[in-house]
DNA sequence: CCCAAAAAATATGTAGACAAAATTGTTGAA
DNA sequence: TTCAACAATTTTGTCTACATATTTTTTGGG
């Protein structure tokens, strides 16, 4: 990689730093950071559909940068998940199987009420405040209706609890799980569905101030079961992958 | 990536397939994978012990591949953990921290026993002649005394219980959980200690194969606790890292 | 009119070369 | 003798150009 910069293992965590302008010098080059978090961002959002193609040299001419800064960043993409390469035919954003998202979920209960029970274990007025000023985030963008917003912060919500609870594994990890949820959501959420109820967070922060770990384990699961719930994974609505199917 | 290959999201996972002669051709060039298969090895084994340089002109010259080729390996291994990349300065074996040592162990005993609760949730013969032939493996290089690659199999069979699991995503982090542990376990082994006795891991393969969750689970914890257990995380053994301790 | 094959165009993979930065070694002065 | 500044070497970062593979279009035949 190019400047990722950092120490050792946590390197590319760094969930939503960096917001400056992302163009700091008007035809200047917006460094490699840049053009990876408005890719990321705008395949968070959903302004990048799931299976949309991302051309190398169009990607190039976009942000003005060359070619091979592009195809880092794709590269980054691609091991975390969120985008996925073919070897002679590029990059295109990923399409979690039916498969793929039932496994992403059973992770993430594993995973995210250790992270529920670790913030708790050391939790103190300041990371308490932190997981408010985020819940007040997300009841803005929903006033707003910010919808491309709404769904980047609900799963910046499970990501901030990793950061806050202070194990970089754990909080990279769940940027990873957060990130093809987002995928997931994009491509699989029954219409019908009103969404993650932000209330729902709410909660959850009120049972890790009240360090309530059984209380704020059980809302954890509940609500990621809630999410999954609110799926289609049926497996009919697949988006026939002709690829995948005619690959063997 | 070049061609790393593979469906969306597994991508770079595939424990230890492709054990192909590593330079098929005499003089010609050793496939992309090769190359990182051939370092991957080498630091898992602890024959490049962490802190190594790892320049990019001469491994190019050793494997006799361009840079470029180079570049790209090492920014995979970056990312999955084992290898450091600083700005201006190059590619290092990572050395972890102990507190990263110990976040690294927390993680761990959060997935590994829903691991194999899935395992044994769908088990059948074939799955347990794998896990029970890579034990022989493991007891095979034991009485070789076979170091490295006891130290190798140690951490694949832990691999190996999550890619025959068959849950992509929590095989894919429990190899690079396995991976940095065995970083740790060159750094902060304490030289008393008689190593994972594989017993262990036969145990815990018996009680899988008595489909016993809860005996498993606990085997698992314990087994990861006599592993932590045997490390010196006290913080003074810590290999003074000169750049990080004066850094600030 | 439709299908198949070939050729053009586009896009990806790879390598080599150049520029910038950092480390190392050397020289000179206090 | 020791420290500091300077210079040379090594190493990394980046770009541009070329080779290869794939997709699309066009052309000819059935």
């Amino acid at each position: 990689m190019t400047q990722q910069t950092v120490e050792s293992i946590p390197s590319q965590s760094r969930p939503q730093a960096h917001l400056r302008p992302a163009q700091p010098k008007a035809g200047g080059a917006p460094g490699p950071e840049d053009v990876y978090e408005r890719i990321y961002v705008a395949i968070l959002e959903h302004r990048l559909p799931p299976g949309t193609k991302l051309g190398e040299d169009r990607m190039a001419r976009i942000f003005g940068v060359s070619r091979a800064r592009i195809r880092e960043v794709l590269a980054r993409l691609a091991h975390e998940g969120v985008v996925e390469l073919v070897p002679q035919r590029g990059a295109r954003v990923a399409r979690p199987t039916p498969e793929q998202a039932r496994d992403i979920f059973e992770m993430r209960r594993l995973v995210e009420p250790g992270v529920v029970a670790r913030l708790i274990r050391d939790l103190n007025p300041a990371k308490l405040r932190r997981l408010q000023g985020h819940l007040a985030e997300e009841h803005d963008a929903r006033v707003r209706n910010d919808k491309p917003a709404v769904i980047r912060l609900s799963g910046e919500f499970h990501n901030l609890l990793a950061e806050v609870a202070g194990n970089d594994i754990m909080a990279r990890t769940m940027r990873e799980l957060t990130s093809l949820t987002c995928l997931i959501i994009a491509l699989y959420d029954a219409p019908t569905t009103d969404a993650c109820r932000d209330d729902e967070h709410a909660q959850i922060v009120d049972a890790i101030g009240d360090k309530n770990v059984d209380k704020a384990s059980r809302l954890m699961v509940a609500h990621l079961d809630h999410i999954e719930a609110s799926l289609d994974l049926s497996g009919v609505g697949d988006e026939v992958d002709l690829e995948r199917v005619f690959a063997g």
